[in-house]
DNA sequence: GTTATTGTGTACCGTGTAGTACAATTATCC
DNA sequence: GGATAATTGTACTACACGGTACACAATAAC
């Protein structure tokens, strides 16, 4: 234990709480006071822990990549191109509409409608995405050196598609859509991927 | 013309700038000296003439939804099905990579990532979303009234696939996806439809 | 020309924001 | 027990925000 006057709070539980604000909020429209409110410290101790908003941004960012976020590398593993689609969409559909967190995407949510001075929030989350859609398209190309591609569609495209159809229901359920809309959605996004390969 | 001294901007060519800079940094990212500057007009007129930030921006939406948006209810009186998705696709894939104004679609761009204190504009304009997919969920129940359906999918479940992938490409076009990339996206969209009705 | 009416420009108000200085508190180290 | 180190709470700074008061300018009506 080190010296000093020991932390009242657990950082990690308070970090997740900043997700789930900032997931609700957006980067733009998530307040200093906002956050040591839901985190219930007051604000010294927010910036002593995590260091400025940004900074908490850039945490959060990380801890909902490897938590909610953590079905989508998991998803790429599955052993066939069909089945990585498959679980694609049901775990999408899955997180962007699970009761215990906020609905719709972290990332979605906080990088549209920012305004000038947070550019370089919004580029990093402008990264994110387009690493997301550049892992989607490796497992692709993976897979038609393996054989495990139908060959209607580039796999570029394949992934950007994909991708954007996961954009499309992240707003959606941001929106209120329901589970059973969301997976009406994927259903149809399905029917992309040639039948029975 | 009116007693006083005369205006001495185009409250319509002001309100198209008005219409950009909302397109660009949403409705919360957009500051009152951000539109003073981009309209060239100084505080107290803008407010003369188009009211408080929320009261410019509902007329910022409605020039919006009749002009780049309109391609929208043209699309849906096409003659059948197949072409109101054909049109909605191809027209999306053209206005949200239109250089000719921001990229991205600017209900899409101002709805997410919203403070607690705007709720209202949120809410008005989820509002406009999902008045958008029950218009084309009506056409396409009219579609299946008359014959002009596969019946693979329900009318509700396409309109929302529909919007979903269009909300995605908003999120691909702010993004800073290509014309090209879209295109390849829509073409993909367009394979839940029947091939040859 | 005089007056009423409307738009313009400057300068301001109250509020909320991100971030911090500083004293008080609570622990370890020696 | 005294020195040291870290956290806490309060109070503050500087600034940006949305919105407006008010004096001045430019037009129409008379």
């Amino acid at each position: 234990m080190p010296a000093g006057r020991p932390r009242e709070f657990d950082p990690d539980a308070a970090l997740d709480r900043a997700v789930a604000v900032f997931w609700r909020q957006g980067y733009e429209g998530t307040t200093i006071p906002d956050l040591t409110a839901a985190l219930g410290i007051n604000r010294p101790s927010l910036y002593a822990a995590f260091g400025n908003k940004q900074s908490l941004f850039r945490k959060a960012l990380a801890r909902y990549s490897a938590g909610p976020a953590g079905f989508i590398p998991r998803a790429l593993r599955e052993p066939t191109a069909r089945a990585v689609i498959e679980t694609l969409l049901r775990s999408s559909v899955e997180m962007l509409s699970d009761p215990k967190h906020p609905r719709g995407c972290l990332v979605v949510q906080a990088a549209l409608a920012c305004g000038a001075e947070s550019e370089s929030v919004r580029k990093e989350l402008e990264g994110l995405r387009a690493s997301g859609v550049a892992a989607i398209r490796k497992r692709f190309e993976r897979a038609r050196r393996e054989g495990d591609w139908p060959g209607d569609a580039s796999p570029a495209d394949m992934a950007r598609y994909l991708a954007t159809v996961l954009y499309g229901m992240a707003v959606q359920a941001a929106g209120g859509a329901s589970r059973k809309e969301l997976q009406a959605v994927a259903a149809l996004a399905r029917k992309v991927w040639p039948i029975k390969k």
